[in-house]
DNA sequence: CGAACCCTTGACAGAAATCAACTAAGGTGG
DNA sequence: CCACCTTAGTTGATTTCTGTCAAGGGTTCG
């Protein structure tokens, strides 16, 4: 692992309270690994043997039921998943995939338990990132339950021109049909969203998102942020905390 | 506060493993408080001043947005809520009121969090019990994304069903309407599903569930640990661990 | 007894999934 | 370089599902 990535994660909520020596032993625990894109990291029912800490690439967990799946989140460097699942030494909920060529840090289960029970600050990190997690997946459950396919759309469309700073214009940061899985729709019924939405201010021209009429949107919207922020980086598809290294497209 | 109740908290998972001077803290610094039915306890995106603990009674916990509004969860003694606000010093994404004359021990945010923060023990337990909440609503995530609402419905009173022992018949904790919003669906939407059920081996008297046909409803169903269980305490309507005094129906 | 309220039912409209066909772009191999 | 294949995305036709509106039955409670 370069020294840069080091420092990136330790900088992360999740480790960047902790003592010197506690975070030593986790990445000394864990493995760095490489992997082409397209992999399964793990299946949903799988035993939570390790914590994944995302350094490089693109991640995605989904879950799945019948012949039936769905794109639950999207991880992005520098970012961690699978907590809760090996906190409490039970069966993942999600399945993984890398979406692109990926770096990951695998720390075992038992080490995270030791260390979290050996230092309190990493204890009480532990705590928050918890908590914000829970929170996300409320919020997700709420956009799901509250609002149509369209109103969601419009509102990850502004959030999403928001992460930007508020530009006018941006690229979706994953394949349309992956979009639509998030947002709880198939994606036939995404690409008609798209088309409705052209009388709230929103163009597409193939993955590039154009909002001509903000006004509108936020009206068909009605962004909350209860429901969609304030932290964009709390929920939603590209949600933890990016990369210094801003790349304009992916 | 009479002394068996203070024994059922102290019996939760979230308190029965801290340090009793930590526990006398807590509920020194809490209110004990009773509430008639109907009542608003707080609205979503006040800032969360109290861990809550319901002892006696019946609590909604409901999302709104525009003029819409669904229930998240019923919470029934002896359990907590709004446990991740708290930790956060966040506004709560949920509003709760009362649906049956309640009592309740408030403990002041700050005081919960001096508490974990000086024992080791509670940090543990709540660690547990966030990550065993964050769980729960990826849970509910999945059978609204996965499933249908019939599929919904038949994977409820199945699971009713188990916690009763795998009783063929039962009486729904909740108003159906309330069920309904829970599940996804209107009202209207769920007595015709129920309907529909008919063909899987469920029959409804009012209140009363009947299945008389169990496989036929499993195959509909299609039950699955990672979204139904197994532990039936980690989510869905009347999730958290019953109080030990069974009235018949609610 | 009357007034709410819950639940159900029917009729209808809107939304969304499904199925199928078609386009466009990218990659592969001849 | 081109023919071929695969895949993402779109579009249309159709069906299914779901929400909405309206009305009526039953119950509870004041």
């Amino acid at each position: 692992m370069r020294e840069s990535q080091r420092a990136e994660i330790r900088a992360l909520p999740l480790f960047r309270d902790m003592r010197a020596e506690s975070f030593d032993r986790l990445l000394q625990a864990g493995y760095v690994q490489s992997f082409p894109p397209q992999l399964d990291l793990f299946e949903q029912g799988e035993a939570a043997d390790f914590l994944h800490i995302l350094i490089e690439g693109m991640v995605e967990l989904y879950a799945s039921w019948q012949a039936r799946e769905s794109t639950m989140t999207i991880v992005r460097p520098v970012g961690t998943f699978i907590l809760a699942a090996c906190i409490r030494d039970a069966p993942y909920l999600m399945s993984a995939r890398t979406l692109e060529k990926s770096r990951l840090v695998m720390v075992p289960a038992p080490d995270l338990r030791a260390v979290f029970r050996s230092d309190p600050a990493f204890a009480m990190s532990t705590i928050d990132e918890l908590a914000q997690c829970y929170r996300a997946v409320v919020r997700h459950s709420k956009t799901l339950k509250l609002r149509t396919a369209r109103e969601r759309l419009a509102a990850y469309v502004l959030r999403q021109s928001e992460r930007d700073g508020g530009a006018a214009s941006f690229v979706l940061p994953v394949e349309k049909r992956m979009l639509a899985s998030y947002l709880g729709m198939t994606a036939e019924n995404l690409s008609r969203a798209f088309k409705t939405l052209l009388d709230d201010g929103v163009k597409v021209d193939g993955n590039r998102i154009i909002i001509t009429d903000r006004a509108a949107l936020v009206a068909r919207a009605a962004p909350d942020p209860l429901i969609d922020g304030p932290d964009a980086s709390e929920s939603g598809v590209v949600p933890l905390r990016r990369a210094a290294t801003g790349r304009p497209e992916s």
